[in-house]
DNA sequence: TAGCCTTTTTAGAATAATTCTAAGAATAAT
DNA sequence: ATTATTCTTAGAATTATTCTAAAAAGGCTA
C-alpha cells in the first residue's frame, strides 16, 4: 500500500471532528491501554475527566472510532464488547481464571490467515482472532498448589 | 444392568437425555448443516417438526448441545449467536454482500495457533476465528460488473 | 405398577447491552 | 451573521438471552 500521509496523520479521526467528548474517551482507553475496558467501564472513567459526558455519547465515540480504525471492538461469546487501542494485528486472550484479556501479537513474518485453507477468490477484510484458556501467571500459580 | 456400550457411544450428548425436543433441535442443524441459524430460526423450523416447542427450549437446547460439544456456537460481533454442527477445526466466514457465513477449514497439517506468537506457560483451551469480507461468489458477480 | 426423585419443558417476566429518538449545542460553511 | 451540518444528550425502545416457577416427562426402586 503507497504512502497515505493524509489528514490522519494529524487528526486520527481523518474526516470526522476530534470533540472534547471524543478526546477524553480516546485518552481513556490509551491510558489503560493494557486493559481492554467495556464501553461502561470507559464512561466510569470518562466521567472523570469530563462529569457531563453521558454513555450515548460514549457508545457513539467508541462506534465512531471503531469505523474510523483508531480502536478496535473486542467481542468475546456473548458479553459487552471491550475496546482496546492496539492498531496492531494481534489476537485477544481470554484468561477463564484470572478473566483479564491479554493482546497475543504475530510471529515474526507470518499472516493471521496462514493456516486456514481460504477458497479461491475469497477476499478477506477483517480477521478476528479470539482465544480461552490459562494465562502463564494463572498457570504457574496451579502448578505451585 | 450393565449395559455393553458406554451411553455416550449410543448418545453424542453423552449423560444427557437425548429428548424429543433435543432431538428436533438437533436435526434441524444437521439439516441446514451449512447455513448456521440463529436461536429464531432454529426455533421456527422446529416448529414444523414439533409445532408445541416453545424457544426457551430452544435456548436450552442449543445450550446443552453446546456444553456437551456436540454444537459450536459462532458469535459475530455483537449479532445473535449462530449454530453448527460442524465439529472439525474450523474458522467463520462472513461475507459482507450474501451475508451468509461459510466455514473455513484448516490446511492440512497446520494448527491454528501457528501465526501467534504465544507467550511461554499460555494455555490454550479454545481459538475462535472469526473472518469478514467477500465470498467468492459475489467478488466474482463483483468483477462482471 | 406405584411412588418418588430428578431432569426437562414451558410461558412469561426480567435482564442487560446496545441502539434509537428528538431536541438542543457546537462547530463549520457560506 | 446566517445557515447547514455534525455531535451530544437523556431517556425510551429494542433485542437477544436468561431467569423463574410450575407442570410434565422420564427413570429407578420396591
Amino acid at each position: 500500500m503507497a504512502n497515505n500521509k493524509t489528514v490522519s496523520e494529524k487528526n486520527p479521526l481523518g474526516d470526522l471532528r476530534m470533540t472534547k467528548q471524543r478526546k477524553v474517551v480516546y485518552d481513556v482507553l490509551v491510558e489503560g491501554a493494557k486493559d481492554h475496558p467495556t464501553a461502561s467501564e470507559v464512561f466510569v472513567r470518562a466521567k472523570e475527566l469530563m462529569p457531563s459526558i453521558s454513555l450515548a455519547t460514549v457508545y457513539n465515540c467508541l462506534e465512531t472510532m471503531t469505523q474510523a480504525g483508531v480502536v478496535t471492538q473486542v467481542n468475546m461469546d456473548r458479553e459487552a464488547s471491550r475496546f482496546c487501542p492496539n492498531l496492531q494485528p494481534h489476537a485477544h486472550f481470554f484468561c477463564s481464571e484470572c478473566e483479564e484479556i491479554f493482546d497475543v501479537g504475530l510471529k515474526e513474518k507470518e499472516a493471521p490467515t496462514t493456516p486456514w485453507a481460504l477458497p479461491d477468490g475469497m477476499e478477506i477484510d477483517q480477521l478476528l482472532v479470539n482465544m480461552r484458556g490459562v494465562c502463564p501467571k494463572c498457570a504457574a500459580k496451579n502448578s505451585n498448589n
